[in-house]
DNA sequence: CTAACGTTTGTCCAATCGGTCAAAAATTTG
DNA sequence: CAAATTTTTGACCGATTGGACAAACGTTAG
């Protein structure tokens, strides 16, 4: 009788094992790309022996797959609870904060996502013009029923959405950078911190004066 | 008698085919990464065979080191120009400008540093901590200037300056997923021009609704 | 012409790559 | 216990890689 799980049937060492295999793939793609990295690296990050990976997964892009899909699914989570229900301002400011933790968290998630895309996306693109598009589309005309209500001022939902991807996910993507700018005293832990400061400020007023 | 140019002598043969190989490289190198590049593509890109190619460059990573210091250069005349003369707030937003115009214009460059950058910047790692930091400090106090002056709102500089080099690169570096959500209609030509404005508008207003 | 020099290529090499395979080792099952 | 099954590994393979090299080719100067 089937359990009720799909297709592969696992054992309690292979989930195990399959699990410090993706924790292992995780780091070493993120910093290497997907054809910079070799199974190899990713076998001795992960503690075992080349074709002991490959006993859990046959190919080395099965690994990179599973981990693209995992990501996208939580990658996309705070998008997700962007709700009609709260004050406009109040959920695009969470959703901000949400997406910086999410850069000061899972910095290698990010990067991995970084990586796929700046190759053109060749192994994700159908789900970029499916889901996301779907996802990124429905969000926007939640945002667009905020300017029509007179809540949040009037521009375009879609650039918004880009844009606070592009700066939250630039302290993941860009650390290096961030920290070797800012310098040792400025680039420390704090740096999230005044990170969020200055977004918060940037969407919410702008560089206009006061008065 | 020495012409006066330093090191390397050059023949008309070897500067026109040293340009013509890092067009082919910048394209390469763009799409797949250093390590995901291969010198028979470069050089098949280039309209030669392996080995000529590397009569003018004799490893794969002086093509690249090449191309990362001429980048380097172009890439922050931009930010180079930001000055103190003019109006702060025009100021920023012909530089916000001019940077998405590099975006638009120069997509390879910025995906080849974007590429550097993620991996962790192991080859221009100095330049970064020296003449980049050197640079964004320098304007970081210019627009702290501003500031005190009252010409535009308090805020953190250097977190501003990170603010629009990720929001620009961003239509470069994630050019696919912009074009895949946004969809046929408006992720044709005019996207950069939607970007521009709306662009324009958050560093100036922000979100808040107007009165 | 010929010698000298710059350019181009076919061939080759050692290292590394992703992946296979059979056999050993460990674990589970009865 | 022993049999069956799962897990692990050493050895190996063909393909690809960055790069070396000498010989061929082209050009120019005397």
């Amino acid at each position: 009788m089937n359990t009720g799980t799909e297709v592969p049937r696992r054992t309690r060492i292979q989930q195990e094992k399959r699990e410090l295999i993706l924790e292992a793939a995780l780091e070493v793609f993120s910093t290497h790309g997907f054809r910079g990295s070799t199974i190899d690296q990713i076998a001795e990050a992960a503690g075992m022996s080349k074709p002991n990976l490959l006993y859990y997964f046959r190919r080395k892009e099965d690994i990179h797959e599973t981990l693209m899909l995992r990501l996208l699914d939580t990658w996309l989570a705070p998008l997700r609870e962007l709700d009609d229900i709260g004050d406009p301002l109040t959920e695009l400011r969470s959703y901000i904060r949400r997406k910086l933790e999410m850069a000061r968290d899972f910095p290698r998630e990010s990067r991995l996502f970084a990586n796929e895309i700046l190759q053109g996306a060749p192994r994700i693109m159908p789900l970029l013009a499916g889901d996301l598009k779907t996802l990124v589309d429905e969000k926007a005309t939640v945002i667009k029923g905020w300017m029509r209500a007179g809540k949040i001022a009037r521009t375009d939902p879609w650039h918004l959405i880009f844009s606070i991807w592009a700066t939250t996910q630039h302290y993941a993507d860009f650390d290096v950078q961030v920290r070797a700018v800012l310098g040792p005293n400025r680039g420390g832990d704090g740096r999230f911190e005044d990170a969020a400061r200055f977004l918060e400020q940037l969407f919410l007023d702008g560089l206009k004066p006061k008065g």
